[in-house]
DNA sequence: TCGGCTTGCTGAGCAACGGTCAACAAGCTA
DNA sequence: TAGCTTGTTGACCGTTGCTCAGCAAGCCGA
């Protein structure tokens, strides 16, 4: 073959967890084999290695990226107008919500999934995405952080994540009305 | 060695899922390996595939073994008083539902987690529990099964499910309190 | 007691996968 | 051109899920 492309190593490791975000949707974390990203990649299993010590490393590496898609998604754009006020924003970033999940449900299934099932390293990485999100919304709601919130927000995301899920897959109410319970029942567990 | 002892069928089958439950809470289902547990039974890799045929069918059989156990402790004791009432009723699973979580802290979050990760199989049989789960739940407080309410209860119970986990490990609040909680979200997602 | 049948049970062995290591080679610099 | 850095590879190893041919323990009819 000549000698493949010599790539940079950034170029590489990014060339690599672009494969994982593409795979992510329709393989499962954990069928997800070494081999099979080599093989697209056009590189060898021990290249692969050599940038991710580990399988869970590589894995991380992804599931931060899927995360980090997420996040830069639900931020607010910076221009958009009426939205500065506590509640606004929260309707804007349930809104956004709704439409990311709409949009790419499969790879936000499959990053749900994964962050939920057994690998701690994943776990590790959508934890913390989660704990940003939570600290964005009590401080967007204008309520102070303690642990009794943070869990309380924390279970209204598993809810949220629960029923959007289903709700993209079978709709059983209208979109806004979707929006409305969801902001509802965020409101009764946060009473201001 | 002189060979070991001839169990039937299904003593050994008995025997095999009940080292599953006892390495369930310690291990990572997935980390689970064939290899441990017929270590642990004494017997060869060779025998497990004999009884479960995949390592998946073995998994799938311990999940349902402890979705059983847990199906079992959420039903209202036949000889409970005052509970015929739906209200009530409600109250008493909740009610027992974190009295399991307080007890079986581990088994119950590997359950739920294995659940959850990637293994459809095991998924399926989670599934079925919570399917079973939100039939009773409806039938119990008089309410007809629908789909939309069949999502809003799958949506409570990984609620109630995020919320009892973070809750047994620090409770921010009495446990009255929690399940009254639980009980008004409920009531708000399901109005009669 | 013997032969034969069922069936619980084992050991050798295979393929796939995660991970290691020594060494090659592409490109830059002196 | 020599030499250094570093992207890259192939050969190799241990573990793990899984298969298969066959052993042996118990039961039955003669």
């Amino acid at each position: 073959m000549s000698g493949r492309a010599r790539r940079s190593a950034d170029d590489r490791r990014a060339q690599l967890v672009q494969i994982g975000l593409e795979l992510l949707p329709t393989t499962p974390v954990q069928e997800l084999t070494i081999d099979e990203v080599a093989r697209r990649a056009g590189i060898s299993r021990s290249l692969l290695f050599h940038y991710f010590p580990t399988k869970r490393d590589y894995y991380a590496a992804v599931t931060r990226a899927a995360a980090e898609l997420l996040w830069a998604h639900l931020l607010p754009r910076p221009g958009a107008a009426g939205e500065g006020a506590g509640g606004n924003a929260v309707d804007g970033m349930l809104d956004r919500y709704v439409g990311w999940v709409e949009t790419f449900r499969e790879t936000h299934l499959a990053f749900v999934r994964g962050a939920a099932g057994g690998d701690p390293w994943v776990a590790e990485v959508y934890a913390e995405t989660r704990d940003r999100l939570v600290e964005v919304g009590l401080r967007t709601l204008g309520l102070p952080d303690d642990t009794r919130r943070r869990q309380l927000v924390l279970a209204f995301f598993a809810f949220t994540e629960d029923l959007v899920a289903q709700w993209v897959l079978e709709p059983t109410m209208p979109r806004d009305e979707l929006l409305a319970l969801l902001r509802d029942v965020l409101d009764r567990l946060l009473p201001r």
